[in-house]
DNA sequence: CCATCTTTGTGCACGCGTTCACAAAGGCAT
DNA sequence: ATGCCTTTGTGAACGCGTGCACAAAGATGG
């Protein structure tokens, strides 16, 4: 019986031992003392506390360049998910198929979510459409979406939303190579100042008081 | 002069209002007392700390669904980042234009980070790819690199890698779903486990004992 | 010029997550 | 069967980040 110590898989995921092991022994005593944990028992165990036995159909919705980019994913499929459905405005898109599985039209979102009991919903569609796109999604009984496209989606409680933003890494890559640069070493407020600096572009377009304020755009010119 | 009280900015960021003025704090102080922070002077100040002020040219490498839903990104210009190229391997692809840039093709890459000066490179090829387009920006300058190939790159010391899993955050919602759909409320360790689950991976696949394991596809079906 | 009011900047305390350290448990050899 | 060795599981301590609370600073009005 192959066997791993959490020592050796505490090097391997650069974490310390002791926590690898507090954060097992969450899910019940997987492991025997003397020996270690059983690897493919543990695969397993972790495989369905994460939910990845389970299989999760899933709806992309806009399949622009993103949409298709995420359609032809191949990581989703080992994980668990099953891409239900494509679903696109454009009534050009409708029949034509992408990674192998035919758009299908926004009209249709209702149907497609409920046929296949889908409750996690992605978007990909431009700004303007995403809020419109999310109540919809959420009103046919979606309460799980991935959000792509830059804007803030407002939610009913209840609801989990997780907001994808690809130049946010960037930005962070960019923020430690100004530091390589020189630079006099300061601030280390990081990912914080983001949320920071989108309120106060947010607040400047107010007249003074602006809470709540959601225009996306971060950084004027 | 326009001005915003960090409580105004506290409450839109939905943090708290001590933690936001001590994150400035570390910016130096910007801020006037009985006032609050002048919103043009903190969004500069702000901008240049995370180096918002400055152009950071970037190279897109592998020109597929991604990679051109990438350059197509509208976000990026905002934040100080010019696609200074893109890249591909296929020469049916140089010279076609995607979002207005023409594609060049690799044999092209050393000159295009040269000539450009550019620090930042985006690898969006297939995994299989990754590491050798990854080794052929690192000899050529770039100094950060943003993977959204899903395998794990090495590369040499002072080079910052930023790996971006699409499927992460939807495992992330998967999991949320699974514990809304019922379930004895267990385990908390999350994101955590993930990188874990992938190191017990690795080392089923080693005799027994595998530190440093680097296989990137983490569940087994 | 002084009093008052608002808001910043920050010392201090609390709480949570990580790490240490060790007793308990199980395997294995003699 | 007994003792030793390895590794787990976890109580306790440590450290760090967050939030509270207040003194200092500046504006504003009388």
């Amino acid at each position: 019986m192959p066997t791993v110590s959490s020592e050796e898989l505490a090097a391997a995921a650069g974490v310390n031992s002791a926590k690898l092991r507090k954060d097992f022994s969450y899910l019940g005593s997987y492991g025997t003392r003397g020996v270690g944990y059983d690897v493919e028992y543990l695969v397993y165990q972790i495989s369905r506390e994460l939910g990845l036995t389970q299989d999760w159909p899933v709806v992309i919705v806009g399949i622009g360049n993103l949409g298709a980019a995420l359609a032809n994913y191949g990581g989703f499929a080992s994980r668990g998910f099953r891409v239900a459905a494509l679903i696109d405005a454009d009534p050009a898109m409708a029949g034509k198929p992408v990674a192998g599985i035919p758009v299908q039209h926004t009209d249709e979102l209702e149907k497609i979510i409920d046929d296949n009991g889908v409750s996690i919903g992605v978007i990909a569609t431009p700004a303007g459409a995403a809020q419109q796109v999310c109540e919809r999604l959420v009103a046919a009984g979606v309460t799980s979406i991935l959000n792509f496209a830059p804007t803030v989606l407002s939610v009913p409680d209840g609801v989990d939303v997780r907001k994808v933003d690809l130049s946010i890494e960037l930005q962070i890559l960019a923020f430690h190579e100004q530091r390589k640069a020189g630079e006099e070493a300061e601030a280390q407020a990081d990912a914080a100042l983001e949320a920071e600096a989108g309120a106060a572009a947010a607040a400047a377009g107010k007249s003074g008081k602006g809470p709540d304020g959601d225009v996306p755009a971060v950084m004027p010119a």
